[in-house]
DNA sequence: ATGACTGCCTCTGGCAGA
């Protein structure tokens, strides 16, 4: 089973990109996120010829995340744990498989920048929803993929330039820490599961040539449960898809479970 | 040294992104 995370930076804008990655790629599961639009405006159509079955969770012009699954499935929208909290950030699908069901979330995490803002106690209170609503799923002993855009740079590893970061809501200590504290639960984040090295990242700015000067972060990941992680196969960036005209400034990153 | 790009909805410039 082929699971997959990718931000798209707006899903019309990118819409040509993901029916020709989908092709390429063949996932058997998708996690989007900032989609940018609202739920009625997500190109469904072009989606569903392809095989998937598609579920969004959007707001107008901001976030907005969606699962794509060649099977259907039954799905959950938003992270519980604050009423008034208005940013569509997660959604969640419990997908049947021939082996018993896989549970895959779409993430995407506020950036939390400027730090010493509300923006940033709001990005640590959403891990915090987060950490609490993942031990609750974490007990029920599934195969579960938290995917998505964590806006976490977990390690000095996983940035080109660890320097330039320093500060960032993306590499403070306390933001690592919480990451940390997520991991801890009993997670394995897939990529490091299966390649150790420097150097692969999934996002690059557009600005000042950082793509061609590989001035990267590895930020978008999948997190599996012992479940999961007892099935993994592989996990691949998709990197060429930078390359192509007016990219997302995020790639596409998947892995393979075991059926 | 500085700024650098993209997308959105539109007060077509200001915000957000990371």
């Amino acid at each position: 089973m082929r699971i997959a995370s990718w931000n798209v930076n707006s899903v019309k804008a990118r819409i040509g990109h993901l029916v020709d990655w989908l092709k390429q790629a063949e996932p058997d599961v998708v996690c989007l996120q900032e989609i940018k639009c609202v739920d009625e405006a997500f190109p469904t159509a072009e989606v569903e010829a392809l095989g998937y079955n598609v579920a969004t969770h959007g707001q107008k012009s901001y976030n907005g995340v969606a699962i794509l699954s060649k099977r259907p499935f039954e799905v959950m929208r938003g992270l519980p744990g604050d009423d008034a909290d208005t940013q569509s950030r997660y959604i969640e699908a419990e997908i049947p498989t021939d082996s018993g069901a896989v549970r895959v979330a779409s993430i995407y995490l506020p950036n939390g920048n400027p730090p010493l803002t509300d923006k940033y106690d709001y990005k640590l209170a959403w891990m915090d929803r987060l950490i609490a609503h993942a031990q609750g799923l974490l007990a029920l002993e599934e195969p579960l993929v938290l995917a998505g855009d964590y806006n976490v740079i977990p390690t000095a590893k996983d940035v080109h330039n660890p320097a330039a970061w320093e500060g960032d809501a993306l590499f403070l200590p306390r933001t690592r820490d919480k990451f940390r504290e997520l991991l801890a639960l009993g997670f394995t984040d897939a990529f490091r599961a299966c390649d150790d090295r420097e150097g692969q990242y999934t996002f690059w700015d557009y600005q000042a040539g950082a793509w061609q000067r590989n001035n990267g972060i590895r930020i978008d990941h999948l997190l599996l449960s012992p479940q999961a992680a007892d099935k993994l196969q592989t996990c691949v960036i998709d990197k060429h898809v930078r390359t192509w005209e007016k990219p997302s400034d995020h790639v596409p990153i998947r892995i393979d479970l075991r059926a």
